[in-house]
DNA sequence: GGGCCCGCAGGG
DNA sequence: CCCTGCGGGCCC
């Protein structure tokens, strides 16, 4: 080669060559492998600005790519690199991000490479290939170009690239894995495959790390009593005006009853805004129709076995306690409701993590985002508003207990962390959250049936993007809902299943080709088909890599025994010898199968609600979890270091599928239909986009059975005389429209 | 300000 | 269908 006298600067940045250290301006750092060279003592220098820029080591290029018209860069690198003046510049700028301590490897390597060239500098090229959820996509990076993988391929030794850093690395002459340097088949050299496994798997974290969790081009919007009147409204059943008895107006956005985490301009169809932090409302029954928070009297929303979507602060409980960022709250129930109250101040027996309480615990443990409005009514609080309901963002639930209340029964206790990329209305910052350390709070001494999240929160902050996001899918919601159909410019109306959507989630790449299901400790062939190891290993159990041969008591010489991949035929007795684990493929399906088996543990029936059955299930859950990871660690260590022997890898395989069988992958047919169609309809005639839209035309918020059949059956406990208001006129003070038979509502 | 009342909404 | 529920208005 043309430069083999080349050498790069030691780890002191000592040229080898000259024995001196270069000056910063006189150093070049070489785009694949970020090692330092000493440009006077190269043979063949960069010619030009372009070309230092994408410069490459004589140990990474063949020929130096000083005239590599080729460079895709090339007008790029004009924007960025040309702006930095000189080649010395360029070369200082590039030893700032290589100086920066605050800087991950991977971050320096992306800043690198923008610099040079790679997308002149926008984010577009960085953001198309990188991943917006950088832990989700982490394992799924090419080792040599620290990207997201791109037509991933996978070294028998289980280590994956872009196709096109692999081909690269070839070509330079690399014989081995350019990671952990095991040698390359040749037939891989020369026609390495894409894993389509791998492409299934980045595919999935970037989808996952969309804010919605869900294709964005897919809103789902979810319309509730769109026709009804824009204000809280008096029913004929009601005897008295205003809103102490009203029912309410229509809801604004399209957000379904049971959606977690902020309220966003999507399902704002009318202002196209969402729900602003700050916002607020004159009462419940207002804050009620932005979403903010649904139930008109109960503090929290929620279902018990799948979450809590928010909770109002409103004094009602004497035991909260309010620091703004953080307050602790507490559950609901405990209270004698008898004498048709709908609330009362005293404790008369204990809370129990059931129903609402339940829910909270849920959104818990999975780190769901709660929405959190404050009302006037919460007296003590200095974070309370002036008057009304206001939204004050997402906070997320980092512990829950039980204690003796103030009242001596005992309370379940949440304590709320703020964690919203907004600011909180009483904060003079300009910038939401960061996370921050839990506060001490006393009284857990002594608490109870403590619990706290030991999974990863679904809503998270982002380091690299430094917003508060969801990590893992949002819960789809158990209503349902309506679709817009950008292509067409429908609705349907859709119903989904959580359970089938979990399942649905999982690509059909990710089971083994033997076997069907999800594969367990995933093996790679270098024709590029996945198998269980256990699976692969299975079928050639018993054979031998060598057949020893004997003709007339004479011995011959032994004679290879060709195995081939069971679905292509392609010989794969070299791999079958040293099988190694592809550990990133791993690692996402067991993230996948934690998921699922989450998911499907909420839709499993969780009736028994007694507290302490509750209490043990969770523990159990917690527990077993740990557990099986613990396991399923330990055997993959063991797994890995072992020499594959077919037959003793079987017991570890078998206790690693036994957690988590009869997942099958790509299973459309028992459930496969997620989304049904329900109906479909023209949007435009005003269903969404214009809510104040002509009269209502469902009655189904009329009443017309006479008062005296409707009590219910709490009003039946006591006896209610107000003979004297059957008059109850509508004064006309009352701002509430009034349904009567001659509204124009039929 | 405190007590009482009761239609609504939603969970189960 | 029954039960629950950190509302809101009005009366005292």
């Amino acid at each position: 080669m043309a430069h083999v006298g080349d050498l790069p600067c030691d780890g002191d940045g000592m040229c080898m060559l000259c024995k001196e250290k270069p000056p910063e301006e006189e150093r070049l750092l070489c785009r694949t492998c970020v090692t330092p060279w000493h440009v006077a003592c190269l043979t063949v220098k960069p010619e030009t600005l372009a070309s230092a820029a994408d410069w490459e080591c004589p140990d990474c290029s063949a020929p130096p790519p000083t005239a590599d018209a080729g460079i895709p860069a090339a007008a790029a690198v004009g924007v960025t690199a040309a702006s930095a003046g000189s080649s010395g510049e360029l070369i200082a700028a590039i030893r700032a991000i290589e100086a920066d301590a605050t800087l991950s490897e991977a971050e320096k390597a992306r800043r690198r490479q923008r610099l040079l060239g790679g997308d002149g500098g926008a984010e577009g090229e960085v953001r198309t290939r990188g991943c917006e959820g950088e832990s989700d996509c982490a394992s799924f990076r090419c080792s040599i170009c620290i990207e997201i993988l791109d037509r991933p391929v996978t070294t028998p030794c289980g280590h994956n690239f872009c196709l096109k850093c692999f081909e690269k690395w070839i070509k330079q002459g690399g014989h081995s894995c350019a990671k952990c340097r095991a040698p390359i088949p040749s037939k891989m050299k020369s026609q390495p495959r894409i894993n389509l496994a791998i492409v299934a798997a980045v595919r999935m974290a970037r989808a996952k790390s969309t804010p919605s969790g869900a294709d964005p081009s897919k809103v789902y919007h979810f319309v509730h009593n769109q026709n009804r009147p824009d204000k809280a409204y008096t029913t004929e059943r009601a005897k008295r005006a205003g809103k102490a008895n009203a029912a309410s107006g229509k809801i604004f956005v399209t957000i379904a009853p049971d959606h977690f985490g902020p309220i966003l301009a999507e399902n704002d169809p009318i202002r196209n805004q969402g729900v602003l932090v700050g916002e607020s409302w004159e009462d419940r029954l207002e804050c009620r129709q932005w979403g903010a928070h649904l139930p008109h009297v109960a503090g929290i929303a929620g279902q018990s076995g799948y979450g809590a979507q928010s909770v109002a602060l409103s004094g009602g409980y004497e035991d909260d306690e309010d620091h703004g960022e953080w307050f602790l709250y507490t559950g609901s129930g405990g209270r004698d409701l008898s004498g048709n109250k709908r609330t009362n101040k005293e404790q008369s027996f204990d809370q129990k993590f059931e129903k609402l309480n339940e829910a909270l615990r849920i959104s818990c443990k999975k780190g769901y985002p709660v929405r959190v409005v404050r009302s006037h009514k919460e007296k003590r609080s200095s974070y309370a508003p002036e008057g009304g309901v206001r939204y004050d963002g997402i906070y997320r639930i980092e512990k829950c207990w039980r204690k003796a209340g103030t009242q001596g029964f005992k309370v379940c206790r949440y304590l709320f962390v703020r964690c919203d990329n907004e600011p909180a209305p009483w904060t003079s910052e300009t910038h939401g959250d960061r996370p921050r350390p839990l506060p001490v709070i006393k009284e857990l001494k002594g608490a109870t049936d403590v619990s706290e999240r030991k999974e990863t929160p679904a809503w998270d902050f982002d380091e690299n993007e430094n917003v508060w996001k969801w990590t893992k899918p949002s819960p789809l919601s158990r209503k349902p809902a309506l679709v817009h159909n950008v292509d067409d410019n429908t609705m349907t109306v859709l119903r989904r299943s959580y359970k089938k959507s979990a399942r649905q989630r999982i690509p059909r790449e990710f089971s083994c080709l033997i076997c069907q299901k999800l594969m367990t400790q995933p093996l790679t062939t270098s024709c590029a088909h996945n198998f269980c190891k256990a699976c692969l290993e299975g079928v050639f159990v018993g054979q031998s890599f060598v057949r020893e041969r004997t003709r007339g008591g004479r011995t011959l010489r032994t004679q290879k025994n060709i195995m081939n991949c069971p679905t292509c035929q392609f010989d794969i007795t070299e791999f079958l010898k040293n099988p190694q684990i592809n550990r990133d493929l791993m690692s996402c399906i067991e993230q996948l199968q934690q998921q699922l088996k989450d998911a499907e543990e909420e839709e499993g029936s969780i009736e028994d609600k007694s507290n302490d059955a509750a209490d043990e299930k969770l523990k159990d859950e917690t527990d077993n979890v740990e557990a099986d990871d613990a396991d399923a660690a330990d055997e993959k260590m063991k797994n890995e270091t072992d020499n594959v022997e077919a037959g003793d890898a079987d017991a570890s395989d078998e206790k690693l599928k036994d957690g988590t069988d009869n997942v099958e992958a790509g299973d459309a047919e028992e459930d496969g239909n997620t989304v049904e169609a329900e109906d479909t309809v023209k949007q435009g005639d005003d269903t969404i986009n214009n809510p104040s839209n002509g009269p209502p035309k469902t009655r189904k918020y009329k009443r017309k059975v006479p008062v005296e059949q409707k009590g219910t059956r709490r009003s039946k406990r006591i006896k209610i005389t107000r003979e004297g208001e059957e008059q109850g006129d509508n004064s006309p003070s009352s701002p509430l429209h009034v349904l009567s038979d001659n509204d124009d509502f039929e």
